[in-house]
DNA sequence: GGATAATATGTAACGGGTTACATAATCATT
DNA sequence: AATGATTATGTAACCCGTTACATATTATCC
């Protein structure tokens, strides 16, 4: 790979001439950028980004750390954020963190020491005191820690009690909840949603609720003896789609037929929830919108605009499918 | 964040002194080296990588390079390759090519800007001579182009035979495919899998190969064609798991029921396929180890270590489900 | 025509590390 | 005690760009 020097000695002319044309800013004479061009496009000169990056501090390169790539809500996210970045020349680093803190902790100090432009976290087992240090621009996404930071997420406690008395517009009376990890604030949020609309019924007891860890295996267990223990449960929330598609399954191994003795509700909008036998009804967060949201705020905060909003809450839509339609809805 | 000009001024010794005692090289006495470390933990010093990296022309980063890591099968693949090459100290860059050439082009050369180490493609729309004037080690994945490079791919053909006699097993008469992109490798091998075990059939005419682009969308849309002309099917291997989905799902639709009068068949083995109904008979790539395998590769490709095996080829395991469990099994 | 502004280009410092080479001090060996 | 090897540390060049500053040339204006 050639280097400025070369070109420089190729048009007899200063390497700051060539930086010049490069970069478009000073004077330099029609003619000699010309040579210079001819010159770059000769050699096939590319500016090494790495020289850049260390005398401006910085690199048009973000991180994204997410909790679990193969969790299929994450996938949807990163490609909205990546197409934004992309499309605005910065690269982007991919992080697992598994929700460990140290994974993270791992991943922002690398950030630093490679002068990383900013991050999006998807993920959060640190304080925020610690964030603060990075000094570098952070948006929140899907979660929020804390209003100090750039935060995209949805409305997940009002949504959530949409979901439930969707269940109860369709007939349901004994309606029980999938929760994820209570140190996530959304499965927190979400199962508070639930709480808030049964929580006066005289069937309601927290038997109702069980954790599937936002996973489908979990949920599959948690959700077979859930139903063995109760079967008058007729309708079920489940914190996120893919633990609802642990309850269709266990349901299914059950012999409990979909909708008609056991509606089922997620939370999400994954693309799988299309997929699945009964397809599912769900609250369907923008996900893709939301990665897209993020890259914008950040490049913002990297470019040092003003950002139009703070805290972008999206609304979440309640998409019906087959999990829910059960023929004698609540007319009688 | 503190300079290494810092750290020496803070501990009264030289730069180089400083660097030694960083990379545990050259001669430092432990007094020096004691203080030495005493003001980095002081002042939190942690080296600029980019600044080594400038110097030593490589970056501890590789690129990812994929189609689309909203398609299933990429995730679980990402996941192996982030897992190994994190734990030897490597971040990985993400892409997103869609299988265009121009994304592709720009991808490679912004690993050659950032001095990106190596780089592993699961997406291959450009010729093999582009890819060697990088110069930069490449491990190749899921797709082999050509064998100048290290690859990592599973027994596509052979496989694809299996999944069609096991459906001629179960009883299946007349079996028809669903193909993937004409341009990828492995869709091309998939459907020559199928064709090499139906070829001699009286029945056999290439209408019964349709295209669903290796997406569930294009695949359910096939199928509703496919079967609504040829109601005699009474078998489908589909090229992928994704596309299998949708095969089910247009099934459903039309009010065929799975296996009794339709068994199905899929490849990869991604998650997914154990979460519809009814469960997806597959042909299960080992897909999070290819991965892994990939990561390995390109770790010894940079480190220049020789290599175990420049082409490995996994073999493809056969997962019975219920989508092809019919009853009444070819003993007849 | 002379002063000032605009244009064109070069030199060298800088960003933050690494390392070849030089020098100095200590140690071992005969 | 003289010699050479080992240890300890510093100086400065280098990696590859960017840019402040200096200098030279040309254009503009009264």
């Amino acid at each position: 790979m050639a280097t400025i020097k070369e070109v420089a000695k190729a048009t007899g002319v200063s390497v700051a001439t060539i930086s010049r044309v490069l970069n478009n800013n000073g004077y330099v004479s029609e003619e000699t950028k010309n040579k210079v061009i001819e010159a770059i496009k000769e050699l096939d000169y590319r500016p090494n980004e790495v020289a850049r990056s260390l005398y401006h501090k910085q690199s048009k390169t973000i991180s994204l750390i997410l909790p679990d790539i193969t969790n299929p809500f994450f996938p949807e996210l990163a490609r909205g954020v990546e197409d934004i970045m992309n499309d605005h020349g910065y690269t982007i680093f991919l992080g697992n963190s598994d929700e460990k803190a140290n994974k993270e902790e791992r991943y922002l100090d690398m950030m630093e020491q490679k002068h990383v432009d900013g991050a999006i976290l998807a993920t959060n087992t640190l304080d925020s005191n610690h964030l603060k240090t990075l000094k570098k621009p952070v948006v929140i996404i899907d979660r929020s820690i804390n209003s100090d930071f750039p935060t995209v997420c949805s409305e997940n406690f009002h949504s959530s009690q949409d979901a439930v008395r969707h269940l109860k517009e369709v007939g349901c009376k004994v309606i029980a909840h999938i929760e994820g990890p209570a140190h996530i604030t959304n499965s927190v949020l979400r199962k508070n949603g639930y709480i808030e609309v049964v929580k006066k019924e005289s069937w309601f007891t927290d038997e109702y609720i069980v954790n599937g860890h936002y996973n489908d295996k979990d949920a599959y267990q948690a959700t077979l003896t859930l139903l063995k223990n109760h079967p008058e449960i007729d309708g079920i929330f489940a914190g996120n789609d893919l633990m609802a598609t642990g309850v269709l399954k266990a349901a299914r191994n059950l012999g409990i037929s979909i909708p008609e003795q056991l509606a089922v509700i997620g939370f999400d909008g994954i693309r799988m929830s299309e997929i699945t036998s009964p397809e599912l009804t769900t609250m369907a967060q923008p996900i893709y919108k939301m990665g897209e949201t993020a890259a914008y705020m950040l490049i913002d905060l990297i470019e040092q605009r003003p950002l139009r909003e703070r805290y972008y809450k999206y609304p979440v839509q309640l998409i019906k499918r087959q999990s829910t339609n059960v023929q004698n809805q609540s007319i009688n």
